[in-house]
DNA sequence: GCATCAAATTAAAATGATTCTAAATTGTTG
DNA sequence: CAACAATTTAGAATCATTTTAATTTGATGC
């Protein structure tokens, strides 16, 4: 297969070095698997993705990946900080390319996810951790019908 | 079987009246499946349970019921409004036995539950739902390693 | 009481997301 | 370029949960 056909639409020049700098900077070795997951991930911007979401998103970009290997990127990335997983159903399980500090709109229905700014949100009366307990993190979930 | 055998340490009385007038009021069919796991989820008070600890609960305390009857009973008692879910992992569902307002600490070494009363937690810079979207629920789960 | 019938229960199979296994492939390093 | 560890992968396994289809049971009327 010749990897320009000048009788198709082209798709735009992904930019590579970006995905290779995030893979780099977390010391996950850079493979043809990962660093094409890092692009469908990390250019778009903030979104949500499912394993089967991402590896449909991968089959329809031609990029050659396994499901079983969608899920080991998702979970490397996740431990290496680059996503966050988010518990709304359990159905199956989100992942969020927005790791800062924010909330969630999750329409029910849909199963889609809508980020809050945390910036703009406090939360007012929560008692303090128990005893030798820590906080990990605060989820905020708007459910939506 | 007799019903009672004075040879047998007994089991102590058991108020079947609650449960019963809990279902009776929620118009489910008072089974002795139903009434049994209505005692066990109702009586001790406020907690929480898996399909699989309701489960064990209903062997240890001698009560035949299938893991399959366990399920609908959770799923129906949910849809009555006598339990609420807490989704907090993708291991397992939970099943909380207090229904008002309130939200949860999360264990998430031993995937234990705690409630936090609704009452004083005041929430504020959230933004309105989404035109067309109505809040089901506001979720906050604090996260404990 | 007893028959009747819909509702409920159940064992067992099916499902579906996710994880594991073991073999093949591929980066990296000297 | 050899060597080796890391990675990928197909396919099997896992595990919570749901479904199926047959049996059992509670409610109702007589």
């Amino acid at each position: 297969m010749p990897i320009f056909n000048a009788m198709e639409p082209q798709s735009p020049p992904t930019n590579i070095s970006n995905a290779l700098q995030r893979l780099r900077a977390v010391k996950l070795r850079p493979t043809r698997q990962r660093l094409a997951l890092a692009q469908l991930l990390f250019e778009p911007g903030d979104h949500h993705v499912t394993a089967e979401s991402l590896y449909e998103q991968a089959q329809a970009a031609n990029v050659r990946v396994s499901l079983a290997t969608v899920y080991n990127t998702l979970h490397q990335f996740t431990a290496a900080g680059l996503l966050r997983e988010v518990v709304v159903s359990s159905a199956c399980t989100y992942f969020d390319t927005n790791v800062s500090d924010h909330h969630h709109f999750f329409f029910e229905n849909r199963g889609a996810l809508v980020d809050i700014d945390g910036a703009n949100v406090d939360i007012r009366g929560l008692p303090v951790a128990p005893e030798g307990a820590r906080v990990s993190r605060i989820d905020v979930i708007i459910r939506l019908t």
